[in-house]
DNA sequence: TCTGGGGTCCTAGGACCC
DNA sequence: TCTGGGGTCCTAGGACCC
């Protein structure tokens, strides 16, 4: 693409998809999560609308606890494939704005302007907000959802500028004004850069993003590993990639795990549910026509200690039943003397040639 | 009012071979 | 018998994201 990356990110998504088929929700907090019974346990929130957040609702909050603080949400359960569909609608949007696109997930997407349109012909050269502009009266023409748009040189600093214009705005951030916008922050304002990291990174006196752009690589590359260390830096510098991807995402795994709402001891139902839910992942990838290359299972025990093992299979696999008997023998390499709260069953997908 | 579900990528360490 | 590297494959776990 040319000049300015775009990042496109939907807001309070899920929200917002559910108060568009019952446009009576217009203005209530709407939380959505589960099955929508927060009078239930082990189920958390996915999205809260903006008025439910005011409540201190948070996403990953337990439901109980959103309801809690919010005893007048609207508790909704997650529908998955209608996100899916609202989502894909608002990829198609953006491309036939003519724009490079790369999906980042349900609600997100790095956008640029290709060097010529589709017929050859060079492109006028256009101000970064003015794509943002039309881009988000597009998308809310065609799909009734509103956007905050990030405009940066990388995609790091157009995912940062996008935490700027939230909700339903426009921002940018140049390597010229990252400094002075970001320097004082703490590195886990960096996207990838979680509390493990900061703490880690604590340990050598760094704490600031003006610190992180200053650090020694070496000393990095050393304590993180040859690709997070200098990661790291680059990312203080608001550096890193920036070029766009939009060749369909290929998935490298699938998986369907389960946290029981009543723990399970009996050896029999954990069998059960490892098998039921290997054969609902094999068929979902059979029916996209992929080959099965490793079964992992995941086990979670009432104290919340959690494993996984995983096997590779003989050769890729096409039969359900062969993954879920490798799944049940995967299990079988684990010592299953406690209550479990979850299951869990990935798997490794063969890349298409 | 304990802690979801679905992903991705990276690193470390052991096994094994030359 | 002991010792050394390098390289690849495999699994487990860590970390992060939405």
């Amino acid at each position: 693409v040319s000049g300015w990356i775009l990042h496109v990110d939907l807001d309070q998504f899920l929200a917002a998809v559910e108060v568009l088929r019952r446009p009576e929700l217009a203005g209530r907090p709407v939380i959505v999560g589960g099955d929508g019974d927060p009078s239930r346990p082990r189920q958390v929130v996915a999205t809260a609308s903006y008025e439910a957040r005011a409540f201190g609702v948070r996403s990953g909050m337990p439901l109980r606890q959103a309801a809690r603080r919010c005893p007048d949400g609207v508790f909704l359960p997650s529908d998955r494939p209608a996100y899916e569909a609202a989502s894909d609608e608002v990829m198609a949007t953006l491309r036939s704005l003519g724009l490079v696109v790369e999906v980042w997930g349900w609600d997100e997407a790095f956008v640029g302007r290709p060097p010529a349109s589709s017929d050859g012909r060079p492109l006028e050269p256009e101000e970064p907000e003015e794509t943002a502009g039309r881009i988000q009266q597009r998308v809310f023409e065609e799909t009734g959802l509103r956007c905050a748009v990030g405009i940066g040189e990388t995609k790091l600093q157009a995912k940062t500028a996008t935490g700027f214009a939230k909700p339903g705005g426009i921002a940018r951030l140049t390597r010229r004004d990252w400094p002075a916008t970001m320097g004082d922050r703490p590195v886990t304002a960096l996207w990838g850069i979680g509390a493990r990291t900061a703490a880690r990174l604590a340990d050598l006196g760094v704490r600031t993003v003006a610190q992180l752009a200053a650090a020694d690589h070496v000393e990095l590359a050393h304590r993180f590993g040859p690709t997070i260390g200098p990661y790291l830096k680059l990312a203080g510098l608001g550096g890193g990639d920036d070029t766009l991807v939009d060749e369909p995402h290929v998935a490298r795994g699938r998986s369907r795990e389960e946290t029981f709402e009543q723990d399970l001891t009996d050896r029999a139902d954990i069998d059960a549910h490892v098998g039921r839910l290997a054969r609902a992942v094999a068929a979902s990838v059979f029916a996209e026509g992929r080959r099965v290359t490793h079964v992992a299972v995941k086990v979670r025990t009432a104290t919340f200690f959690t494993r996984t093992r995983i096997r590779k299979l003989p050769a890729p696999s096409t039969d359900a039943e062969e993954v879920a008997a490798a799944a049940l023998s995967v299990l079988d390499r684990f010592e299953l003397d406690r209550p479990v709260r979850l299951l869990g069953v990935r798997l490794v997908l063969e890349l298409p040639a």
